[in-house]
DNA sequence: TACAAAACTTACTATTTAGTAAGTAATCCT
DNA sequence: AGGATTACTTACTAAATAGTAAGTTTTGTA
């Protein structure tokens, strides 16, 4: 009778991801998603028990995700300036979409999440941590990058003003993302 | 009959304002004020006609707060070393009550405010930001400081460290945000 | 091609949420 | 002391939200 999507799911996935980055995790609701869908609320249910399923999914895909990058970036030997600017061009993309990164997201609801949920968001976010570190550990290694504290600390430098750079453009526009942006580039590459 | 609080306006405020910094604009509800104020929840109503005339007033308070503190700061004659670590120390604050910056929450949920708080929002944010600007320039001036970067830049930079550093420390433990916070204020003395 | 499993829909329930209208108690003012 | 104002309460309503049960269509497979 209606038009069977045998990807509904991964749509699912995917508008639950974008509202996330858009609107917030408690600002949306399966109603909204069933309607951008064109299917009925409880089609939503049937894939994800609850709202707290699908997004233990969407973290789980982030960090297959995160490991499918590091390993093709591996596999093809791309440079730790290569790897960055791959990235930080995620965070580019974002702040054009009008959207924050979804861990800043979940950052702002992490309170109002079961415990089963935070433990694979802390997962995702100790794994993207560790694969920027590499990246500029082996930068520093090569020459590429000049910095001065640890890698890891250089890390939480960066990963944060990338992030809170992506949640600041919202407010105050672009301009102060890409000031962000620039600057980290070039304190990396000048020291 | 029951107990009238002279202050309940204030409390309402104060809770609202918790409740955002821990747990998301949209993740609370009148109900949930009402309960911890032991009061009906026409009583919020009452005070502040709908949830975003409520978030009206907390984005208010704190442009008021900002603007006491920097006059009070000033009125003293506080070195910008100083100035800085107060400003320092309410994200410490935070990270210690298990809450984010009310900016970083809010940013979470922007897309869902009307245009009216979201000009408030900007309002509060370049308001911030030309305060740490003000305090950064100052020191540098006065040799406090050392750094490169333009006033602005290195502000956005250690905005945006501070604001995500609260944010990781949810997820990954304060160490992050201690390491973060150290590298800042060594950075900015070592340059 | 029949049958089982998958992918839904319809139809419902219970709870939360936002909000309003009307009434009441306390306090303020003259 | 009386009337107005403030600060609520009780008692609703309408809509959104989360979720379930049972039935229907579609699809893959034996």
């Amino acid at each position: 009778m209606t038009a069977r999507n045998t990807d509904t799911k991964e749509e699912i996935v995917r508008i639950g991801t974008a509202l996330i980055k858009s609107h917030g995790y408690n600002a949306f609701s399966y109603a909204d998603i069933a309607e951008k869908l064109q299917v009925r609320n409880a089609a939503i249910h049937y894939h994800f028990r609850g709202k707290e399923d699908l997004l233990s999914e969407i973290i789980d895909q982030y960090i297959d995700l995160y490991h499918s990058l590091d390993q093709q970036l591996k596999a093809v030997g791309a440079s730790a300036t290569v790897t960055l600017e791959k990235f930080i061009e995620r965070y580019s993309c974002l702040v054009d979409a009008n959207s924050i990164c979804i861990i800043g997201s979940i950052a702002s609801d992490y309170n109002t999440l079961p415990v089963s949920v935070k433990e694979k968001v802390n997962e995702l976010v100790t794994l993207v941590l560790k694969l920027v570190e590499q990246t500029l550990a082996s930068g520093k290694k090569s020459g590429e990058f000049v910095f001065r504290e640890t890698p890891k600390t250089q890390t939480l430098l960066l990963m944060t003003n990338l992030a809170a750079g992506v949640q600041l453009a919202r407010i105050t526009g672009k301009k102060d993302y890409d000031t962000i942006k620039k600057a980290i580039i070039r304190q990396l590459k000048e020291g």
